[in-house]
RNA sequence: GGAGAGGUGGCCGAGCGGUUUAAGGCGGCUGUCUUGAAAACAGUUGGGCGAAAGCCCCGGGGGUUCGAAUCCCUCCCUCUCCGCCA
């Protein structure tokens, strides 16, 4: 949400940066509603204090007959502040629901562009690898080594899902692991664990809600939703707190699966798992004093950087324009790693700043050190990195020739030493190193 | 899920229709005193809207009343016991 006041005092320039998103506001509407809405509440107010006052004169009345005639009058005014103040809160109400419309304004400094032709590369590291072999996708691969099998999954749980096996399950927990020991141990996150089923409340603070309810799954049993990212649990955790400012910046980060129900066509863009209805992701959310928050988003950026970088991944950066923004960011920078198999650019991190505009929404405030009123804080989050296509990136990158896949070796001692990803053996009993049987009850 | 108890200011805790525009205590802040600190004493102490006057906020929402923290309805949450359960 941005500030109403901007809206009231400089409406033509926030027209003007709406113009730039490829969207639109009830900026006009807004307006209107706003005047109506003051309007009511200076005149219910007035009849309040008018009203406070007769009260206590009917408290010091003593001739009943002076009594009852102050409370006829009273009853009378009564029933208008009831009428006005019903009105004014609905008028309240429904200039909150516009606000909720508005997307965030761009910060200064995000290229202007109708869309995501506008997006522009800031810088590419690493280089692509040159292979003397045709480098194959990563779903071949992953299938002939038997650790993605799709059929299954699509069997399980209709299309679009697939299941991990053996070391394929394997390399995706290591890179969990491995992603939040590197940001809890070396950047300074706390790591958090947070609920995956949440109230309405937190993805309108986030954001998600009310306009992009389509893109979520929800129980209307329970009228709770699955998060589409940890953003959305991990953002709320301080949602109508008042911090003190010597408490920030707070840093979390967060592995979770991300539910997103998209309409997805068949084809390439969906062959393999590029993109599903469930992922993992590593979630980095920081809480800032607006002061810092663009060195925070820097930082930020260069902490997500590092994971592909230890990773010895090609990535490149990618500003994204204003008509390509989010509805909730002021900025974001992506951070694309090459796919070597099928040739193309993935996105795997979205680093984002929202300013106030998250904050104000799920009301996160501090109170500035020398007292003072609160203020909003910035949020800003970026991911530290989306599982699956990092796993693509692997894959794709360290495959050899006779279709096995090198493990990086940053991730080799989360694998035990392991530095080959091996074909997996058949489907049947699995060899167990030492067969020491489990005794004693069973294992629930 | 069942039965019972309860949700009041940063914390504890009174209040049960109108001197509450929320007592009292603790904590915090400021001052006096002190070399400094403690103690003592005095003052102060949340949030929202509004240019201001003022209005609103006692878990959320609704109702009764001239007037509600106080009465009624409803939802949520916490605690105790029981049931179920990784």
């Amino acid at each position: 949400m941005i500030d109403l006041r901007l809206i009231r005092e400089q409406p033509e320039q926030v027209r003007a940066a709406i113009a730039t998103l490829n969207t639109q506001a009830p900026i006009d509407e807004i307006l209107a509603t706003d005047t109506r809405r003051r309007a009511l509440l200076t005149e219910v107010e007035a009849l309040k204090a008018e009203r406070n006052e007769g009260s206590k004169l009917v408290k010091g009345a003593k001739d009943p007959a002076e009594r009852q005639s102050l409370i006829d009058n009273l009853r009378l005014l009564g029933e208008n502040i009831q009428r006005l103040d019903d009105e004014a809160r609905a008028t309240d109400a429904a200039l909150h629901d516009l606000l909720l419309q508005v997307p965030n304004l761009p910060a200064k400094g995000v290229p202007v562009g109708p869309d995501e032709s506008g997006n522009v590369v800031v810088s590419e590291h690493g280089t692509k690898r040159v292979f003397d072999f045709p480098p194959k996708p990563h779903w071949e691969i992953a299938e002939r080594l038997g650790i993605i099998d799709f059929d299954r999954g699509v069997k399980v749980a209709g299309s679009r899902n697939y299941v991990l096996r053996g070391d394929g399950a394997r390399l995706q927990r290591a890179l969990i692991t491995w992603m939040l020991d590197l940001h809890t141990r070396e950047h300074g996150y706390t790591e958090v664990y947070p609920p995956y089923l949440v109230l309405g409340e937190m993805l309108v603070g986030t954001g998600n809600l009310p306009k992009f309810s389509e893109t979520l799954f929800h129980d209307a049993e329970e009228d709770k939703w699955l998060i589409p990212t940890a953003e959305v649990p991990v953002t709320n955790l301080y949602r109508e707190e008042i911090l003190d400012e010597g408490q920030l910046p707070i840093y979390h980060v967060a592995y979770t699966p991300c539910f997103r129900r998209e309409q997805l066509s068949g084809g390439r863009e969906v062959r393999g798992i590029k993109r599903g209805y469930q992922f993992d992701k590593v979630e980095m959310v920081k809480f800032v004093h607006p002061d810092t928050s663009d060195e925070e988003h820097r930082r930020l950026l260069r902490d997500a950087e590092k994971v592909l970088q230890a990773l010895e991944l090609p990535y490149r950066l990618l500003q994204i324009c204003t008509g390509d923004l989010s509805f909730t960011a002021a900025n974001k920078v992506d951070l694309e790693t090459w796919a070597a198999g099928t040739e193309e650019w993935l996105e795997v991190s979205s680093c984002s700043t929202f300013r106030d505009f998250q904050a104000r929404r799920a009301n996160i405030r501090f109170r500035p050190a020398g007292g003072g009123k609160p203020q909003f804080v910035h949020t800003l989050n970026g991911s530290g990195l989306a599982l699956p296509r990092t796993m693509i990136s692997i894959i794709e990158h360290y495959q050899r020739e006779d279709g096995t896949v090198e493990i990086p070796s940053v991730l080799q001692p989360y694998l035990g030493g392991q530095s080959v990803i091996e074909p997996q053996p058949p489907i049947g009993p699995a060899r167990v190193a030492s067969q020491q049987s489990v005794v004693g009850g069973r294992v629930t």
